[in-house]
RNA sequence: GGCCCGAUGGCGGAGUGGUUACGCAGAGGACUGCAAAUCCUUGCACGCCGGUUCGAUUCCGGCUCGGGCCUCCA
């Protein structure tokens, strides 16, 4: 039995999917203007991590997992518009680089990568739908949902309108009805991305986005809805309020959960602020995915999780320790600790305690594939795509000078290969190496 | 101002009404020509003030500090 937290109870209980065969997930994805950094993977991990467990405890086939793609946005407009390109080509390269990064993160694809521009007749014909229902009305070429139309508007974020409205610092918009009502659809110039709609030429606003992609592809209800915390309010507020007026009342997710930030120091990594730091340049650097993906899984999902050079190095330690103590052993059976942890609430943190705690070589390597770690070999690991020959040629000098007790040039070769990252270890059955 | 979250050892981080995980780093020992790795041993913590309780790090209240959201945001 897995527990999850969902946000919208604000309670930690047992999930039950709606029809095990076809458990449903959708969770926010990137929008593709710009490279991922740590905190936008994040998620990505988190909800790779959760869709291993569900597959683990329902069966292989039983998840449809959704992760979209937004590529149309203004923030995307804007970076074409500077490129001097079209939309597509910034779109298309970052998708590009999303999908790369979060592969070396151990990432599996979702099932689904459903994309804004591929849905727009859905999003026009649930704003269609949400027109008529009087739940939205057009206005100077936009089309705006309009918030009071919805009486439980709020729920998920725990807030009323009074509140919404006295802290509000948004300047309003002369068109909108009410100072809460958002964006469905808005125009655009001609030369500017659009499409023909009833309303004219325009394009989606976020928020409808997520709701009509859900609906084309997931149904009406989903299981699990997920995404980061700064997206409570207002994106899901809005999701929720879009497709519950759109579908008789019928909810949008059963559960909604929520993963917390990566910070910078005190602050939350954001682009905004300018101090983010991405996969792709750790990688660079020489940091394997797989560690960034241990340092991401240490702390649980929903805490905060302070990124340092520290957490990489601890990181990169535990996991030299893992994958000597698992060596290259198939996969044999999965801990059950390790699972019970997990089941409660993704606990993360507990399940790499538990992990530890395994002796057995195969069992630890089936174990930590639940958690997509220790998907390599140990040689991949530890000594990757060195030039073994050549190493091995002066292992083997080093070895004779050994046996003819000349250490000072035995202790020479190993500070020299030492002085290119290769640590060297004597054992019983004699020197192996691996890059530091 | 409103809503929400957090505070655990040198670092990371679970968890629990009563012997407080685990990892990393550190110390000592074994092993080693010396190392590395490994094994053994080991030191170190629950923000502050009240309350409930036989007993609170854990429950309740207040406080302090930190963070997030309040229509760019994972």
């Amino acid at each position: 039995m897995i527990r999850l937290y969902d946000t919208m109870t604000r309670e930690k209980r047992p999930f039950v999917p709606l029809n095990r065969e076809r458990i449903t997930m959708y969770v926010c994805g990137p929008t593709v203007y710009g490279r991922a950094h740590i905190g936008n993977a994040r998620p990505a991990v988190v909800f790779d991590t959760l869709a291993r467990l569900i597959r683990h405890e329902f069966g292989e086939t039983s998840l449809v997992y959704a992760r979209n793609v937004t590529d149309v946005d203004d923030k995307i407009i804007a970076s074409a518009e500077a490129e001097g390109v079209e939309p597509s080509v910034i779109t298309e390269r970052y998708e590009r680089f999303y999908l790369e990064d979060m592969g070396a993160l151990g990432v599996e694809p979702p099932t689904i990568a459903p994309h804004a521009t591929e849905a727009i007749p859905a999003m026009i014909m649930m704003i269609e739908r949400l027109v008529e229902l009087g739940h939205a009305y057009e206005a100077q070429g936009h089309v705006l949902f309009s918030v009071p139309s919805d009486p439980d508007y709020g729920v998920l974020s725990r807030r009323d309108r009074e509140q919404m409205i006295a802290g509000a610092r948004v300047e309003v918009a002369p068109y909108k009805r009410d100072p809460a009502d958002f964006v469905l659809w808005k125009p655009s110039p001609q030369g500017m991305i659009g499409w023909d709609s009833p309303w004219g030429r325009g394009r989606p606003g976020w928020h409808i986005e997520c709701s009509a992609m859900i609906r084309a592809h997931l149904g009406e209800t989903i299981d699990i809805h997920g995404g980061g915390l700064d997206l409570i309010f207002p994106h899901h507020e809005n999701e929720i309020a879009q497709s519950r007026c759109a579908h008789s009342g019928m909810p949008l997710a059963r559960f909604w959960i929520h993963n917390g930030f990566v910070d910078m120091g005190a602050e939350k990594m954001s682009k905004s602020l300018g101090n983010i730091i991405t996969p792709a340049e750790l990688l660079a650097q020489g940091h394997k995915g797989e560690t960034l993906r241990l340092a991401l899984l240490s702390a649980h999902y929903r805490q905060p999780l302070p990124w340092t050079d520290k957490l990489l190095e601890q990181s990169k330690a535990k996991l030299d320790g893992l994958y000597r103590k698992a060596g290259d052993a198939e996969p044999g059976m999965i801990d059950p600790g390790v699972v019970e942890a997990l089941r409660d609430d993704l606990n993360t943190p507990l399940a790499l305690a538990r992990l530890s705690a395994i002796d057995d070589p195969a069992d630890l390597k089936a174990s930590a594939r639940l958690l997509g770690l220790l998907g390599h070999s140990a040689e991949q690991w530890f000594q990757g795509d060195s030039d073994s020959a050549s190493i091995e040629a002066r292992i083997g000098e080093r070895a004779a000078a050994k046996k003819a007790r000349d250490f000072a040039t035995a202790d020479r070769i190993r500070d020299e290969l030492r002085s290119e990252g290769i640590v060297l270890e004597d054992g019983p059955g004699g020197t192996t190496w691996r890059r530091e």
